[in-house]
DNA sequence: CACGAAACGGAGAAAATCTCTCCGTATATC
DNA sequence: GATATACGGAGAGATTTTCTCCGTTTCGTG
């Protein structure tokens, strides 16, 4: 993590590796998967995960990250793709739900803080809040998106979603996942019926309500 | 666990203090969480913890037990005394999300076997589904929910609302979930423009699928 | 009230597990 | 072809947790 900032090519590649096998073990064995155990199925050595990353810590925080900016770019592409905001806002929680972040939240919880200083992260997840509120608040002048429902609803919605159903099969995890999505994206829809929900959950709602702490997704 | 049958009463208090106090710790610092701790905040000795369960993993299944049995008395009072199907059914959801199950499926994946096996659970299972698949077509019935969705996806739907986000601030998170819930709610009200869902996942779609597997809520 | 049985508390043993290091070897880059 | 960078994997070391044991206390009953 030193000067080079130009990485080999095989070790770029086996970063990558190693956190797309930490994000389905983490999803697939829970909190307690070991270090071994990721690097066992990623292909390589303890000593090469280590080197990426210092300690294990590192390596849920690395996961966290990169989940942040996957969100986020889906949530930047779901913007620039689809001409309706109702298409780009229900894309985007499609998307989501295929990012398999189950467990991260768990994880991440005892490393709190030193999630939030990673700058990175403290970015992607303002910029993702922004584009989310920037994809509702059209929703709402396109009529499509109920008005008292904020890109934190939206936030909240997925980060409830995403998780897995560990004991039931895997498959059928997915369905019922995407099917409580479908009843969640009607329920956003506006329509004449949807009894009131209060105020909605803005991002500026969750920043003054929070003062500074955290979200990870 | 032998003869007696009648246990003395500072023991089943002890018992069920221990399983609110196990459920508690849980869903507070996650999977992770040690038997002591969960002694030490119950106000017991570990001894008197490892009399009751004879190891970690029964505690983990009594928990979910207990969990099990909860729900299924929620939606029973719920069938009870609501005269309407909806409020059943929104009431059973609404206090589904109070029960604090947070991480109990990730720590009973391991179990799985185990679990099934326990008869209580079983039974507590099918009579929740038989309970809920009444409700739900009362509901149909009813007119107020709509007809593609059936008992499973309800159960669903709740298995991943009552997960809580624990980055969040606790009062927060609980705010996040109620909202989201209603939202479903709305998805799962009957109106002329929700999109299709496909048929039904009832308890019969849910049986035939899994055709022996487990489903611990 | 007193007696027997059942349950409790808590110190600590024993084991199991995981993280992380080290260094010889292999591979990329120039 | 030379050099720096990265890799693999065996294993040490430390941390943690589960679970037991037994003297003490509490409950239930005759």
């Amino acid at each position: 993590m030193r000067a080079p900032e130009r990485l080999r090519a095989d070790a770029r590649r086996n970063r990558e590796l190693i956190i797309d096998t930490a994000r389905a073990v983490f999803a697939e064995q829970g909190p307690g998967a070991t270090t071994d155990e990721v690097a066992k199925r990623a292909g390589v050595g303890p000593g090469t995960l280590y080197r990426h990353f210092p300690d294990r810590d590192s390596l849920v925080i690395g996961v966290v990250a990169d989940g942040l900016e996957r969100m986020l770019a889906l949530a930047v592409a779901a913007r620039a793709e689809e001409p309706a905001a109702w298409d780009a806002l229900s894309c985007f929680m499609r998307g989501c739900a295929g990012l398999r972040l189950d467990v991260l939240s768990w994880m991440a919880r005892p490393q709190a803080d030193r999630l939030a200083a990673v700058p990175g992260i403290r970015q992607a997840r303002a910029t993702l809040l922004d584009t989310l509120d920037a994809i509702v608040r059209d929703a709402h002048a396109e009529g499509t998106m109920r008005r008292d429902a904020g890109a934190v609803d939206v936030l909240g919605a997925v980060s409830l979603l995403i998780r897995g159903l560990p004991t039931l099969p895997p498959d059928l995890a997915q369905d019922l996942r995407e099917r409580t999505l479908e009843l969640l994206l009607t329920g956003l829809r506006n329509h004449p019926w949807a009894p009131p929900l209060g105020p909605p959950m803005t991002a500026e709602a969750l920043a003054a309500r929070l003062g500074g702490e955290d979200f990870s997704g």
